[in-house]
DNA sequence: ACCAGGTACTACGCCATACGTAATAGTGGC
DNA sequence: GCCACTATTACGTATGGCGTAGTACCTGGT
């Protein structure tokens, strides 16, 4: 797996263009840009698209009619759940993380 | 990499480790326990050694006197820092994702 | 002393997948 | 019709997540 880039501080493709997604529909090319600027990764072709396809394998994200060269995704219902749940793991874990952090410091 | 685990919403046993050993040294074995109460998620040995072999690689954790068969490690200052990032950039993402939530949902 | 059970760790191997690099295709301007 | 730019596909590598099994230590019972 799961090599992690070194400038970054975690690394998750799969999450990351959930959340980019989750803004409204989008293709590959942007999603890049999205998260550069709103989570300071940026993602080569090969880990977006290869993120992409295993999303839309898991019924997570859905291609939209292509428009010219460019193709859309949205997130699915499924997706949003996902995220949704992802997303407050994360936060149960970074909260009592932080917290022992305090502590410590403290 | 990564294959992650069906059972758990995500999963990244570095972090997991670290966010552990912030609230005191610990055994691996108890770490397991720990985290599994905390996050929800189970490592198994292979999964958990692995990351705190490379954990210690890189300076994050230190390993302290045995203790009869058990081997507690400890975090080092370095490894409180990148444990702070982590979360911070995690909690960043997840603010934005988070809001993009509740915008599509209202 | 010996054995059984639970705790703690080591060893080994698979393969999914993150990531990079490079090649390819569609689009608009001049 | 060419050229620059945007967007995607193709391909290769190897990191590291995960499972399975096996080994050592420690405790209590008899």
């Amino acid at each position: 797996m799961a090599r992690r880039r070194d400038n970054a501080e975690w690394s998750d493709p799969g999450l990351l263009v959930l959340g980019s997604l989750a803004g409204g529909p989008r293709h590959g090319y942007s999603m890049t840009a999205d998260i550069a600027a709103n989570a300071g990764i940026e993602l080569g072709p090969g880990t977006l698209y290869g993120a992409l396809a295993r999303l839309e394998g898991q019924g997570l994200i859905v291609a939209l009619p292509a428009d010219g060269a460019r193709r859309p995704y949205a997130i699915t219902a499924a997706g949003t759940q996902t995220l949704r749940a992802r997303l407050a793991a994360l936060d149960k874990f970074s909260k009592v993380a932080g917290a022992r952090l305090r502590a410590a410091t403290a």
